[in-house]
DNA sequence: CAGCCGCGTGTAATCGATTACAAAACCTCC
DNA sequence: GGAGGTTTTGTAATCGATTACACGCGGCTG
């Protein structure tokens, strides 16, 4: 290993294996198109000399940075942490670098332009389908817009590549299989939709399956949340005030269901002997609380992974699809303790 | 808007403000070494065209890619997602980008270094001081290496600038505070470190109360994990299968403690009736976990935002401490109601 | 042997922003 | 009005990698 005093560049290398700079570039990127002595003594002078690419310069030249950013909503929730996992994964095995954004002040977009158009980045996923995403089509980038996917709960924007769970169908499946061990008096504590006027797909498949059994909803059973466990407690302390109580009850995320649960127990109400609960999403900890959640899993490595995917292959192949794609992945119900039937 | 072919560049900000390139830059770096006019027309040439800087260029020019590389052996672990957070808060808040790198694969150094070498970024928080750091020493850069900084729970390497909890101190309180509730049999799910030789500073600050109380550790009664909640329950196994049992336990993280009474609760062991538990973290679901969790409050998004700042404040300060940089935090005992007096 | 092909290599332009240096413009004050 | 100073601006070099184009060389063919 020379010590020279500064980063060694390509021109270092080719000083060193009696070369010119092209041909070092070219044994890197495509050595067969170098002769085999050429291609050797390149190679020892690149050890020599402790040479790696200086991505700025190749990112200016080739107008690509090989990165990606993935923005959530809020990358303290560790919901996330599965799916970032999954991202990571994805790209980092094929050579692309994952910067992070989470949303950050009250602007919701302008966080993010900036990434969008300084070239930092060659695409994006996003976690949040909630954004006004209208300056940042990417199906086709006319103004050097980036390729976008879009992987969320809610969709609020077709036009979009995205990715998501059934969930609509998967709060059917929670809902109905309180209804099959006997409950009829289901409540369900939900996240209301921040796209105004547009109600959560998990609301619209419990009143599915209310539905579906004649049954409607109580709009007082309804309560709100933010998907915080801290809403899953007020959700707890608000179901305690009802004057008539469910017998069992649907949550949109787990993380509520538990906040809920802690509420209830605090307030002498025992799962599942005096309710039953149903949450979402099978985050690590439903298999160990207690009682263990009866849960819709998310595949949520899943989810991170197969958007980063559909996003990669839009960058590397370089054609645009000319329809948006939509992935939809289904969710499973795994039964534990929280849920029994109806005494 | 108009609307060129391409993304705009500086050139087309230039020409269309009627100035030369130069002004133009400087008008965005530094305002005032601009004409009140020039700024003007600038400012407007910049919106009409939608100009925004191209950081791959900007990052060539000035050797500086305002990124910094977040190293975690785990991403997907929750614990981090808090951390994640501090992280990614201070960065952006300071105008850095974060790159997010998980360990993946077998050669625990190889993923870094590729981002050490090749521009990508300007320093490295890493969350892991486990790992053979010895290449990348980043006091002094000499071989164009980069500013680091570890912030973990082992220390393996005193040359490093870091950031820790005090968690030998930390794990002193929390048995003791086992102590002064009267139990005597104590026992510990511990980590064991990863650095051959070395003993995790929470089963030293477990040792410390113990021997301060005239007592030992019986070795039996300290049980191995590895942070996750699985590890938490083979402990609970092996917890269950002991001939004679602690009435108390101090797990060296929230995680493991759950899988441990989870098993427990299968096995007829209640907490706190039988066994009191204390754990370590503070995750969020601790509070809500029942019993709530007894535990030691580790500032984790704290930890990640003061780490970025001490890299952060060292890249922008251009000026290296000359000895390594060590920043200890607090941590809190926080009582809840896995403890009880011993009966 | 002239002509052609193809391989390997080098020269030099290019990507877009920053900035040292120099020139120009403007002021101030005698 | 002009010397001297300050402010504003422009010219052009630079960062490091990639690649279009061209050149030289050897081999093959008619």
């Amino acid at each position: 290993m020379i010590t020279t005093r500064k980063t060694p560049t390509i021109q270092d290398v080719a000083r060193f294996a009696n070369v010119s700079t092209a041909t070092v570039s070219r044994a890197l990127s495509s050595p067969e198109r170098v002769s085999e002595a050429a291609r050797e003594r390149i190679s020892a002078a690149v050890s020599s000399t402790g040479y790696t690419v200086n991505q700025a310069a190749r990112s200016l030249r080739l107008k690509a940075a090989r990165t990606i950013v993935i923005a959530f909503p809020n990358i303290g929730n560790p919901f996330y942490s599965t799916v970032l996992d999954g991202v990571v994964h994805e790209a980092s095995s094929r050579g692309f670098g994952a910067l992070v954004a989470n949303r950050l002040g009250d602007d919701p977009t302008r966080w993010l332009s900036d990434y969008f158009h300084s070239n930092r980045a060659d695409g994006m996923v996003l976690f949040d389908g909630t954004l006004d995403t209208s300056q940042f089509y990417g199906l086709r980038s006319p103004q050097g817009k980036l390729p976008l996917v879009v992987a969320s709960d809610e969709l609020a924007d077709p036009r979009l590549h995205s990715v998501m769970t059934d969930n609509r169908a998967a709060a059917t499946r929670a809902t109905t299989y309180l209804l099959e061990l006997g409950h009829r008096r289901i409540g369900h504590i939900h996240s209301p939709s921040r796209v105004p006027g547009l109600t959560s797909d998990r609301l619209l498949g419990f009143r599915d399956a209310l539905a579906a059994a004649g049954l409607e909803a109580r709009p007082e059973w309804i309560i709100d949340g933010d998907f915080s466990m801290q809403s899953g407690e007020r959700a707890g302390e608000a179901f305690l005030r009802l004057p008539e109580r469910p017998t069992a009850v649907f949550s949109a995320n787990d993380e509520m269901a538990i906040g809920f649960l802690a509420v209830l127990r605090a307030g002498g109400v025992e799962c599942p002997r005096d309710v039953s609960l149903v949450g979402f999403d099978d985050i690590a900890v439903a298999r160990c609380f207690a009682p263990a959640l009866t849960t819709m899993r998310q595949p949520r490595g899943e989810i991170g992974r197969l958007a980063t995917k559909a996003l990669l292959d839009i960058l590397e192949s370089d054609l645009q699809p000319r329809s948006p794609l939509r992935i939809v992945l289904n969710s499973e119900l795994v039964v534990r303790q929280s849920t029994r039937p109806l005494a």
